[in-house]
RNA sequence: GGCGGCAUAGCCAAGUGGUAAGGCAGAGGUCUGCAAAACCUUUAUCCCCAGUUCGAAUCUGGGUGCCGCCUCCA
């Protein structure tokens, strides 16, 4: 398969450094407050790449940290009035709260900065020894001209970056593209002690540090936001292969913007959603299949017409897997026919034309189209006289190659309630007795429920909202 | 100023040399007690210009427009 690399500029074949075994490590949230949806996007996609890799028969280790320690975690604790501790802890459990209901599943090990701080300090007086970090009254820099291949990955150079770089007041850098590794403690601020005095440690340090500990020294994926490659990632890599020798990732990716009216999401623009928000409009998996309906690298616009568009799709692939399951009670249980033989033999070349889309650079855009050209296969070729068996394959692969992209988690093919069920049979009564006012009734009343009710040839057919 | 990306139907979006996937919306139709679902039909020469080629949405050059990074940011 192939996976396009910010280090390259190239779609490359992928192929893991260790076997089948693969690693990835993505920069998660900083958790002063509820996750974005461009936030959202990015997990979504690694968790959909996590998930793909996985079902390639790789076995993945994957690790999301959490940011709990910087200037924002400091500035919100303190206008909230709680500790940085408490603040973390809160929005981790919130993260997980949207997390969850995106259907994103939970990474193999979720790291938080303030649990490694030993290990971060550990780190850096390596830094120190090998030459290519110094300390200047409590603070400690990394000497960015050190390191030979300094902006390989963001594609800058020195001169140029020197140009835009900026020396904050109170820092005391040697030149003005070095960067914090860990600073000195400001009053108010939470702090550790380290051989350089009371303090904590720089924003880019941690992932270094934390990929190493749990990944290894060379991780196959290494990933996050578009916006994470300068400086983030350009400083992780000096750091951690200053620090090791060995290259730090083999692969980067970054997922594209999502916009709103085609502008960037900001706070100051006051066009900033949160997950938390949008999910009181609409079903988690809306949004989920809202953003895979693009390729991951392209960036997308936000707006709530598209969120309708989404929806509608999703409901026609919804009811597909309904009717599935409507038939496959219906259906006689006989051998497959020629015709039969046939049609699963397509839906089996449909099945490696998503494979094949996945296997480019996880192109879910073009595995969804697949997703939908099955479902017309189904839609026109069994019915009511199909073999029971056709019907059961064709459910099971379209089960299955949509939970690869994490969609149908709220299909709920069992009718549990008695009651419903007495409902659908005294109106199929009343529809025989052509009493149509009773039958409206009731259909009007299970929808109430979230029970809809079709009638079809074969008999009444029921799905949920 | 430096670096990079994008431009495909009303909307969204695949396709990166062989004659335009898929979804949403619209129109018409079939089915139907009604409704829904589904199916059928219908809607594009791919921003513009020039070039390479038997052949380009796909490659090259130029132009136009939009966006991003270079500073905390997913």
């Amino acid at each position: 398969m192939k996976i396009y690399n910010t280090l390259t500029k190239r779609k490359e074949e992928f192929r893991p450094l260790n076997d089948n075994k693969v690693t990835i490590y993505a920069c998660g949230p900083t958790v002063y407050d509820f996750f974005h949806v461009g936030n959202a996007r990015v997990f979504i996609t690694f968790d959909v790449v996590r998930n793909y890799l996985k079902y390639r028969g790789y076995e993945v280790k994957f690790v999301q940290n959490f940011t709990d320690i910087d200037d924002k975690m400091i500035k919100r604790a303190n206008e909230e009035g709680v500790t940085v501790k408490e603040l973390g802890d809160r929005f981790i459990e919130e993260y997980f709260k949207d997390a969850d209901a995106l259907n994103i599943k939970r990474a193999d090990v979720h790291p938080r900065a303030t649990e490694h701080i030993q290990d971060i300090i550990e780190f850096i007086k390596v830094l120190i020894e090998k030459g290519y970090a110094y300390e200047v009254e409590g603070d400690v820099y990394f000497a960015a001209r050190k390191f030979p291949g300094y902006g390989k990955l963001s594609g800058q150079n020195l001169e140029e970056l020197e140009a835009g770089a900026r020396v904050e007041p109170g820092e005391k850098k040697k030149d003005p593209v070095d960067f914090a590794l860990w600073k000195a403690k400001k009053p108010g601020e939470p702090s550790w002690p380290s051989p350089w005095g009371e303090g904590r440690p720089g924003w880019h340090i941690e992932c270094s540090v934390m990929a190493v500990k749990h990944l290894g020294e060379t991780i196959d994926i290494h990933g996050g936001g578009p916006d994470l490659i300068f400086p983030h990632h350009e400083n992780e890599v000096a750091q951690s292969e200053a620090a090791t020798g060995k290259p730090f990732a083999r692969f980067f990716m970054h997922v594209g913007y999502l916009n709103i009216n085609n502008e960037k999401m900001s706070k100051s623009l006051g066009n900033f959603f949160t997950v938390r928000e949008i999910l009181k409009e609409y079903d988690p998996e809306v949004l989920r299949f809202f953003m895979l309906s693009s390729h991951y690298r392209s960036p997308i616009n936000f707006s709530r017409e598209l969120m309708e568009q989404s929806k509608s799709a999703l409901e026609r692939l919804y009811n597909a897997l309904y009717a599935m399951e409507h038939l496959q009670n219906a259906a006689p249980e006989r051998p497959l026919n020629g015709e039969e033989e046939e049609y699963l033999k397509k839906q089996l070349e449909n099945k490696n034309k998503l494979i094949d889309s996945m296997d480019d650079d996880f192109n879910t855009a073009g595995a969804i189209a697949v997703l939908f050209d099955m479902i017309r296969e189904f839609n026109v070729s069994l019915n009511e006289n199909s073999s029971r068996e056709a019907v059961r394959k064709t459910k099971e692969m379209v089960l299955e190659l949509g939970g690869v992209l994490g969609f149908f988690s709220k299909f709920q093919p069992l009718l549990l309630d008695e009651e419903i069920e007495r409902k659908i049979k005294e109106r199929e009564e009343a529809r025989k007795a052509k009493n149509y006012a009773l039958a409206d009734k009731i259909r009007d009343e299970l929808r109430a429920r979230g029970i809809i009710l079709e009638d079809t040839p074969a008999g009444v057919r029921w799905k949920r909202v």
